[in-house]
RNA sequence: GCCGCCAUAGCUCAGCUGGUAGAGCACCUGAUUUGUAAUCAGGGGGUCGGGGGUUCGAGUCCCUCUGGCGGCACCA
C-alpha cells in the first residue's frame, strides 16, 4: 500500500503507507528535517512522528514560521510546566497557551513564585531539552482521564476536561518520555531537544482561574520562545526599543506632564503638553463643526438626584467620585456627558427637523478606576472626552454612523494613524433587550460599517448592556491595545431620561442616541500619539515647533528679531542664547525632539539669513529669513487648513 | 481591587554577605564667545518613599503603610 502526498509546489509523490512527516522530511533532505517542526495534513496539524493516515495535500511547518513558532512555544509552555513540577512538587498546572511572541502557563500552588526562580528554572527548562525526552502522543477516553488527574491531585485538569471535553470525544495526552504529560490538542515537537534554548521567562503574574475575578487566583508565568538566538536577541531588542517610545518615559523627557501620589491618575499638564493638547482641541473644534456638530459645556458635578434618574446612581456609582456639601447635598463629579446633553436636547421642543442633533463637548469627566488599572495618560481617573451625540430617528442611524466612521478615519488619518481595524462589540451575556432588537442593532452598525468600507472584527459580547458599539483600537509602544474611538447606539437613556421630538405627524416620539467619541479622551490621544512618533511629533502639533540657536553673544539682537517676526507669523518658537557652542544646543535641541532648529551667527545677521536644520537631518539649509518664515509656516498649518 | 516585583540627589543608576552614602547628566558660580549631536574648572544638593521592629550599629534584615512597574480583572 501507498499514498500520495501533494506538496506546496504542486508536486506530488508517492510514500509508503503509515510514513510519518518527519520520515518524508528525512527524504527530501537531512537539513530540512532539521528545522521542521510539525506538519499540517489538508490544513489540520499533524504530529511529525505520527505515522499519516492517508495521502493528502502536506505542508511541513518550519520551526521559524509563523506556525512553527506556535509549536515551538506550546512546547515551551509544556517544558516550563515540567520543570516547575519537579522543582515545586505539589504545584498542579492549569492552562498554558501560546500568545504574541511567547507562551505562559497558570498554576496553582500555596506558596508564591519569586521571579527569582526563574533562574532555577531556566536551568531545569534547559535540563528537559538536552535529556532530549521523546514527546509522546496518546489517546485517552474521557472518564479514564479524568480518572488519571484527579489520582495525581490535578483537580484543575480534571475539571477542564470534565467541562471541555463532549462525552464520547478521544482526549489527547502528550507526555514527554515517561515523566510527566498533559491534556494537549497539540501538536508538539518529536522530543524536547527540538525545542533548543531560545527562550526566556519573562514575567511573573497573577490571573484568575478562567478569567473570572471570583475564582481561584493563579499563578503565572510569561515567557518568550524563538526558533533561535538571533531571534531572541531581536526579540528582546525590539522590546527595549518600544520602551523608548513609552509615553511615561517622553512626557517626562520632553516635559510635557507629570502625575504624583496625592492625584493618582490625575494629570498635571504642564506648559508643553497643554499647547499639545489645544492644538489638538482647535482642530477638533474645526474638524466637528464641519461635520455639524454644535459644541456645548455642562456642569461638572451634579445632584445625586440626577444620577438617579439616569440610572448611574444605580450602575456606576462605584467608578463615581461622590462628595458631599456643608448643606448635606449628595452630588457627584460626572463620569459621562451623555445625561448632560439630554437635558440640553430637552431644554424647549425638539422637532424632527432638528434631526439628526449632532452634540459635542470636550467633557471633563472623572472615573473611580481601580487602582491597578492606572496607566500614564492611558488610563486615568481625570479625562477629557472628546464626547459627541447624535439624537436620532431610527431610520438615521445608519448613514449617522456610516459617515462618523468616515469622519473619524479622516481626523486619524491626520494624526498619522491608521483605524482600519475596527470591532463590533456584539450582545454580552446580560443584556437588556429581545433578541430581535439586538438581531437588528447588529446588522444595522454592521451595515453602517460596511458602507464605510470597514469589515468590523467582531468582539463577541462586547458590547454594552443596552446595545452593540463599534470600537476603533490602536496599539500603544508595548503592545498594549486601548480604545481610542468609539460609537454606541442607545435607545435607553432618550427613554429614561424622557428626550422627545415632535415628529412629522405632530406626535410625540423617542430619539435614538448615537454616542460617539473621536480620540476617546484627550489624555490618552495624546499618549498614543506620543508613542506613534516616538515623542517628534509632526511640525503642526510639536509644542515647539523653531528653536532659534544662536552661535555667539553677537547674533543676540538678531535671533531675537528673528525670534518675533517668527513668531508673529504664528510659529511656536523658543530661543537658545545660551552661552554654549552650537554643537551643543544642535544636541540638546535634537534630543528634545524640536522639529527645526534655526542655527544664527554672526554671518546670518548680516544677510537676514537663517541655517535651518531638521530634526533628523544633517543638511544646513541657509536661506532668507522671509523666505524661511513662509517655508515654516506652510509646514506648520494643521492637515484640515492644508487642504481648505 | 488581586498576584508578583520595585522605591537611594531633579534624572539615570552604583552601593558584596549589616559598620554610618557615591557616579554621570542636570543645577549654581567662574573662565571661555564658540559654525551644526556634549568646552573646562569649581560648588551646592540626599532624615536612602513613610512608620515601626531586630541589632552595639540598618540604605542593607523583618513587619506595616503609601506609591510606582508588569500581568489579571475592570474600562475612554
Amino acid at each position: 500500500m501507498s499514498i500520495l502526498l501533494t506538496f506546496p509546489d504542486g508536486a506530488v509523490r508517492e510514500y509508503a503507507d503509515n510514513i510519518t512527516p518527519l520520515a518524508v522530511a528525512e527524504n527530501i533532505s537531512k537539513s530540512l528535517a532539521k528545522k521542521v517542526v510539525a506538519a499540517k495534513i489538508d490544513g489540520a496539524w499533524w504530529d511529525l512522528t505520527r505515522p499519516l493516515e492517508g495521502g493528502g495535500k502536506l505542508e511541513l511547518v518550519m520551526r521559524d514560521s509563523a506556525d512553527g513558532l506556535e509549536v515551538l512555544r506550546h512546547d515551551a509552555a509544556h517544558v516550563l510546566a515540567q520543570a516547575v513540577q519537579e522543582l515545586f512538587p505539589g504545584t498542579q498546572v492549569t492552562f498554558g497557551p501560546t500568545v504574541e511572541d511567547g507562551f505562559y502557563y497558570d498554576f496553582a500552588r500555596e506558596e508564591s513564585f519569586s521571579t527569582d526562580d526563574f533562574e532555577k528554572i531556566e536551568k531545569r527548562m534547559r535540563e528537559i531539552v538536552d535529556a532530549d525526552l521523546p514527546i509522546v502522543r496518546k489517546v485517552w477516553e474521557k472518564q479514564v482521564a479524568i480518572a488519571h488527574f484527579k489520582s495525581i491531585g490535578e483537580i484543575y485538569k480534571a475539571e477542564t476536561i470534565d467541562e471541555v471535553i463532549k462525552p464520547g470525544d478521544p482526549i489527547t495526552i502528550y507526555s514527554h518520555g515517561d515523566k510527566w504529560g498533559d491534556l494537549c490538542r497539540g501538536p508538539h515537537l518529536p522530543s524536547t531537544g527540538r525545542l533548543g534554548k531560545a527562550f526566556k521567562l519573562t514575567k511573573l503574574a497573577g490571573a484568575y482561574w478562567r478569567g473570572d475575578q471570583n475564582n481561584a487566583q493563579l499563578q503565572r508565568i510569561y515567557g518568550t520562545a524563538w526558533a533561535d538566538e538571533q531571534q531572541l536577541a531581536d526579540y528582546l531588542k525590539r522590546i527595549e526599543e518600544a520602551e523608548k517610545r513609552d509615553h511615561r518615559k517622553l512626557g517626562r523627557q520632553l516635559d510635557l506632564f507629570h502625575m504624583q501620589e496625592e492625584g493618582r491618575g490625575m494629570v498635571f499638564w504642564h506648559q508643553k503638553g497643554l499647547t499639545l493638547w489645544r492644538t489638538i482641541e482647535a482642530y477638533m473644534r474645526r474638524r466637528t463643526e464641519a461635520a455639524g456638530y454644535v459644541e456645548v459645556r455642562t456642569p461638572q458635578v451634579l445632584d445625586r438626584v440626577f444620577w438617579e434618574r439616569s440610572g448611574h446612581w444605580d450602575k456606576y456609582r462605584p467608578n463615581m467620585f461622590i462628595c458631599e456639601t456643608a448643606e448635606q447635598e449628595t452630588l457627584s463629579l460626572k463620569p459621562m456627558n451623555c445625561p448632560g446633553h439630554v437635558q440640553i436636547f430637552k431644554f424647549g421642543q425638539r422637532s424632527y427637523r432638528d434631526l439628526p442633533l449632532r452634540m459635542a463637548e470636550f467633557g471633563a469627566c472623572h472615573r473611580y478606576e481601580p487602582s491597578g488599572s492606572l496607566h500614564g495618560l492611558m488610563r486615568v481617573r481625570a479625562f477629557t472626552q472628546d464626547d459627541g451625540h447624535i439624537f436620532c430617528r431610527e431610520d438615521q442611524i445608519e448613514a449617522e454612523t456610516t459617515s462618523f466612521i468616515k469622519l473619524a478615519q479622516s481626523i486619524h488619518a491626520d494624526f498619522g494613524m491608521v483605524s482600519d481595524k475596527i470591532a463590533l462589540a456584539t450582545r454580552p451575556a446580560i443584556r437588556a433587550g429581545s433578541d430581535e432588537f439586538w438581531d437588528r442593532a447588529e446588522a444595522q452598525m454592521l451595515a453602517a460599517a460596511r458602507a464605510a468600507g470597514v469589515e468590523p472584527v467582531i468582539a463577541e459580547g462586547d458590547g454594552a448592556f443596552y446595545a452593540p458599539k463599534l470600537d476603533f483600537s490602536v496599539k500603544d509602544a508595548i503592545g498594549r491595545e486601548w480604545t481610542i474611538g468609539t460609537i454606541q447606539l442607545d435607545y435607553v437613556l432618550p427613554d429614561r431620561l424622557d428626550a422627545e421630538y415632535v415628529g412629522e405627524d405632530g406626535g410625540k416620539h423617542r430619539p435614538v442616541m448615537l454616542h460617539r467619541a473621536i480620540l476617546g479622551s484627550l489624555e490618552r490621544f495624546i499618549g498614543i500619539l506620543t508613542e506613534n512618533c516616538a515623542g517628534a511629533f509632526p511640525m503642526w502639533l510639536a509644542p515647539v515647533q523653531v528653536v532659534i540657536a544662536t552661535i555667539t553673544q553677537d547674533a543676540d539682537a538678531y535671533a531675537q528679531e528673528v525670534a518675533t517676526q517668527m513668531r508673529a507669523a504664528g510659529l511656536r518658537v523658543d530661543l537658545d542664547l545660551r552661552n554654549e557652542k552650537v554643537g551643543y544646543k544642535v544636541r540638546e535641541n535634537s534630543l528634545a525632539k524640536i522639529p527645526v532648529i534655526a542655527v544664527v551667527g554672526r554671518k546670518e545677521a548680516e544677510q537676514s539669513t537663517v541655517a535651518l536644520r531638521r530634526l533628523g537631518g544633517e543638511a544646513q539649509d541657509i536661506i532668507g529669513l522671509a523666505e524661511a518664515i513662509a517655508a515654516l509656516t506652510s509646514e506648520a498649518t494643521p492637515p484640515d487648513l492644508k487642504r481648505a
